[in-house]
DNA sequence: AAATGAACCTGTTTGC
DNA sequence: TGCAAACAGGTTCATT
């Protein structure tokens, strides 16, 4: 379901659901066979804290209960809504209550997402966020570093745009999206992209990642906010899902291909390799 | 060493 | 219509 965009929608959902601080945090764990095995520790450790803060880095939210950080991802379905509308439902396996304020329910039909709980000085050398390249609106991320972390590399760009150690938060629709409006081939061998080209890419990424955040994310299939309404910026999709259609730029036929597993589409015409 | 493909799960969509 | 296969927004692991 999420990538970067989506997740800061969940995120804001969320601040905007809770008025923090809310004080005495009370964990159910109906499930614990997630991704990975969820500590059964969990509740213990949590139990009486204040949420203080709800952050976001690449595609994790980071809760905040004072020295101690819920680290949670929502893999391809999780979600979070408000609970007390009704019963438990199929899917959900975890409640957090606090004394006054809304009940938050984690729902994820396939159990892709994971989550931990760590002491903030830990955050940041968790074995999930360790590798995690750049945000891509960090100073850090522009073209020269790119030129760098991808010299050499045969592999088509897309693939290693969406490897977090390179950079975090895109997935397989801004990739396609990103690409489209950069005029890169998602085939392009990444090593073989010149500095100007790799700056447009830069800019791009930032450009679609901007402008889904603002349109709520995106709502395929199952995707809510936090609120339970839904993205639009699916409307905005020039070439993800369009297979077949003609480009809206040059009214070529966009082209499908399968890439390491992942559905590609692009257009032959405006993205060169 | 890098890069591809399978695996983790369930629900929904597609195609015969 | 019915059923099975294919596919889905993410990430990790094993195998080339």
């Amino acid at each position: 379901m999420p990538e970067l965009p989506e997740v800061e929608t969940v995120r804001r959902g969320l601040v905007a659901l809770c008025p923090l601080p809310l004080r005495d945090a009370q964990l159910t764990l109906w499930r614990r066979d997630l991704r990975f095995p969820v500590p059964a520790s969990l509740p213990d450790r949590l139990a009486g804290a204040t949420l203080t803060a709800i952050e976001r880095r690449a595609k994790f939210l980071l809760w905040h209960f004072g020295d101690q950080v819920l680290i949670s991802h929502l893999g391809m379905t999780g979600s979070w809504r408000r609970g007390a509308d009704g019963p438990r439902r199929r899917h959900d396996h975890l409640a957090l209550r606090f004394a006054d304020g809304p009940e938050l329910i984690y729902h994820d039909p396939r159990r892709f997402g994971y989550l931990d709980l760590v002491a903030r000085e830990a955050v940041a050398r968790h074995p999930w966020l360790q590798p995690l390249g750049p945000e891509p609106w960090d100073q850090a991320f522009d073209a020269r570093y790119l030129q760098a972390r991808l010299r050499g590399s045969r592999a088509p760009i897309k693939n290693r745009l969406m490897d977090a150690r390179v950079v975090v938060g895109v997935g397989n629709i801004y990739a396609a999206e990103s690409l489209f409006r950069a005029g890169i081939s998602p085939l392009a061998p990444a090593g073989r992209i010149g500095r100007q080209r790799l700056a447009r890419l830069v800019h791009a990424i930032r450009t679609v990642l901007d402008a889904a955040i603002a349109a709520g994310g995106s709502t395929i299939s199952d995707f809510r906010q936090a609120g339970g309404s839904s993205g639009y910026f699916q409307h905005d999709f020039r070439v993800y899902g369009r297979a077949g259609r003609p480009c809206q730029q040059c009214h070529g036929t966009l082209r499908h291909a399968t890439l390491s597993g992942r559905a590609t589409v692009w257009c032959p015409r405006c993205q060169r390799t």
